[in-house]
DNA sequence: TGTACATCAGTGAACGCGCGTTCACTGATGTAC
DNA sequence: TGTACATCAGTGAACGCGCGTTCACTGATGTAC
């Protein structure tokens, strides 16, 4: 039964994504170790030789999609019109799509309330997550100080959060709209 | 055993209070009906006395919750000097005391992803009180656009979720500080 | 107003269920000689 | 290069536990006459 050293650490990957994506879908609580690794075509007695504990994979899985977003930002602001990337980002961020792409979406948005809650290598993941997503900002908002980005990503952050809240469609886009005409104003 | 129409009553409003805590506390999901039932020196049998299921206790506390919010603040707004409720309403809002006091907190910042997946009734109680707590701004925002109320609110919100993300004690204050300085010169 | 009976708030045990974690085991991989 | 053995990735059953919900029961409250 056992795995080249090649493809366990291929399998240890395959969980850690896989567990981005359930963590973003259903939140931390509600997804169990066998919703990651049963659709892998793994049990979940193997999971132990992966990781110590759910816990650790919830800090590794909130690292990687923090990863995975700032690369796709990243990616919009790249292919957008030259000088103005800061409105592709916030676009890309604040937009129905992400609102309705929970699965690759942002985890700060996604399971806000629950990473406040969680131990410190999760919350240090996502501090570190937020604190990438204020450059992503800065790096695009010219002269002017970070503060400004800070507010901006809380903005942003709120938005997508509450787009998911409010059922009604109209108001929900509403919401993603409002927030993106005055962050385009600043 | 039987109680009287009037213990009755008054046993469902405090399973409601002490509900609308647990749940800002510890979340929806990682709060037993025990959690709430218990400290009431009740037993977890009687609960369906009062309530059909889990889920319409937190649709339930989570109105409660938001109504407690918004007495808060428009109480803050009143308070403060004449001409400027809007800035005491920020400041009451986006502040360390609401930070650290979940107990009491809102709770779109408190528990907003959980409610996100909520069942119909909790999104439609959430709903309105984010469209209340945007109101309450409005009403203090003098000409200014709706749009500029809902781009505030997003940021508050996220701003406290954010705040209680981040454990560096620094770190969390000043993203309130940021987003209290540029909500104060909208 | 007093009596007989129905109601129902609250108890406490039990239900099935899924959780995170542990463990004995299997057998292919990796390593030492 | 070939062989003997140790390692360890993954299995699948079991662990204790707490969850939301149900239910038979108790006895004070409420009601009908």
């Amino acid at each position: 039964m056992r795995k080249s050293k090649v493809e366990a650490a291929d399998t240890r990957r395959r969980i850690v994504e896989a567990a981005a994506r359930e963590f973003r879908l259903h939140g931390i609580q509600a997804t169990g170790l066998n919703d990651v690794m049963l659709p892998l075509g793994l049990t979940q007695g193997g999971f132990y030789r992966h990781f110590s504990s759910k816990d650790q994979l919830v800090a590794e899985a909130c690292s990687q999609a923090m990863t995975e977003v700032i690369d796709g930002l990243e990616a919009a602001a790249r292919d957008s019109d030259a000088d103005n990337g800061l409105a592709a980002v916030v676009n890309a961020y604040v937009s129905e799509d992400h609102r309705d792409t929970q699965t690759g979406g942002c985890p700060l948005a996604a399971m806000g309330s629950e990473l406040a809650r969680a131990d410190e290598q999760t919350r240090a993941a996502a501090a570190q997550g937020f604190e990438e997503l204020v450059d992503v900002l800065v790096k695009r908002m010219g002269g002017q100080a970070r503060s400004s980005a800070v507010f901006a990503v809380a903005a942003m952050i709120g938005a997508v959060t509450m787009s998911r809240v409010v059922e009604d469609s109209d108001a929900s886009t509403a919401i993603l709209e409002d927030v993106k005409q005055h962050l385009g104003a600043m």
